[in-house]
DNA sequence: CTTTTATTTCGATAAATTTAGAAATATAAA
DNA sequence: TTTATATTTCTAAATTTATCGAAATAAAAG
């Protein structure tokens, strides 16, 4: 009988985040770029609300992909490329 | 302005596929056992009925990472190796 | 202190997904 | 041909997800 664990559960996260078109986008974006800010990314895709964009980068983060700094009112994001290498090596190309 | 080409689709149909817990789990079952059927899958995941099952296979069938031979009333499974390697060589462990 | 800029949270709605039972299909076995 | 087994399709309910606008926070600039 197989079981989901916490390992599951993570690849399970990483792999829900990326399998949305929106979501994988900003990955690409952010491995191109290396790191960006919520508004530079809104300026790269089509008509995304900020709400929406925020709950996106908030799943994609909580999924471990990326990471955040924060700097004054803008906060940076990067894609850890740990976990990009252990369960989507296909986004560093 | 980043677009969704064909490639991104074929990603954002495979990660789709495997960020939901039960089809996860039937790719690293297949990743595993090679090849099985989808009564032998039945029996290995808790309470999942057939034609629920058979919603997960399609849609893993047709993301392109599962595969299968039919022989007689039975329709075998198995991993592509070559599409899990691209988007997901984390199942192949 | 007020205003501006960046981002998040809330509330609501529409759309998509997961799920299962029942009926249908397909093949094999008796 | 009848029966049994494997799997799919249909239909419908329940849950989750994506989305947005408006209001809330937070920090910076004037």
């Amino acid at each position: 009988m197989v079981q989901d664990n916490e390992e599951v559960k993570q690849a399970v996260k990483v792999y829900k985040a990326l399998g949305e078109p929106t979501r994988i986008k900003i990955a690409m974006l952010l491995t191109e770029e290396k790191t960006l800010c919520c508004s530079d990314i809104s300026s790269k895709l089509e008509s995304v609300a900020g709400s929406t964009l925020s709950h996106h980068l908030k799943q994609l983060t909580e999924s471990g992909l990326l990471q955040l700094r924060k700097d004054g009112t803008y906060i940076y994001y990067s894609v850890n490329k740990d976990i990009a290498r252990k369960y989507a090596p296909y986004l560093l190309g």
